[in-house]
DNA sequence: TGAATGGTAAGTCATATGGCTAAGTATTCA
DNA sequence: TGAATACTTAGCCATATGACTTACCATTCA
């Protein structure tokens, strides 16, 4: 069993940071271009770039250049790896609750005759 | 609109590594001390041990000390800010194609009543 | 009590991250 | 063509991350 999935590791990463996250949300509602991205955020612009980079890294954006302008948009569905390991794991978490319920629903029964037998 | 959330971020910074997303699958069975969750990986265990410290900061997991063995446990609910979150963008996103929708609807239908006009 | 067990602490090291400035390139507009 | 625009590149800096070793408790078991 390997437990390494680069995937993961750049998608989860990218949204490890507030203005990477902000700058998805805004992309969310549609593309938009560097400058007109980066001008809520007051930082400069290649430290933006940079978080841009991490974006695409992760898969989360694309990026296409027309001009002298570069147009930033969403990919669609980027976060589904994210979701569903996070499904996985509630899955996980869920099907070993219902097992530890069957163990105290045996346990009762079990105790249930234990004491009957005492009458 | 703040687009600052330290939840998130180490929520998310926890999950952006392998081996502490296994661990996470791992607990996600049931609860175990340390060198036994240790054991699977080839890792000194203070390098583990720090592995172990970044889930507990972004809230994952819970740990416990009694005698020399200190038990990790997986703190269940803890992945629901971060799928709400996704879900969100999700919902932003599918806002905006019903939009895009209506609109290229609307534009459909001008141009149907431009060419009828014309005959 | 003395040794083995299970973690902790302290300190080192290499690389990554996240920010900056200053200077450069390629388009577009006047 | 010359100036403004929209990035891009290069390089610097401080801190964080992820791994290591060595040494140090505290418990437990023989």
């Amino acid at each position: 069993m390997t437990y390494h999935s680069p995937d993961l590791d750049s998608l989860f990463q990218a949204l490890s940071d507030p203005t990477r996250r902000a700058i998805l949300t805004r992309l969310a509602k549609g593309p938009a271009p560097v400058s007109a991205l980066a001008e809520p955020f007051e930082m400069a612009l290649p430290s933006f770039m940079g978080h841009l980079k991490r974006l695409e890294d992760g898969g989360l954006i694309e990026t296409t250049k027309s001009g002298r302008v570069r147009t930033c948009a969403m990919r669609p569905g980027a976060l589904e790896p994210a979701r569903s390991w996070i499904d996985e794991q509630r899955a996980i978490w869920e099907s070993r609750l219902d097992r530890l319920d069957d163990y105290v629903t045996k346990l009762m029964k079990e105790r249930a005759d234990e004491t009957r037998s005492k009458d």
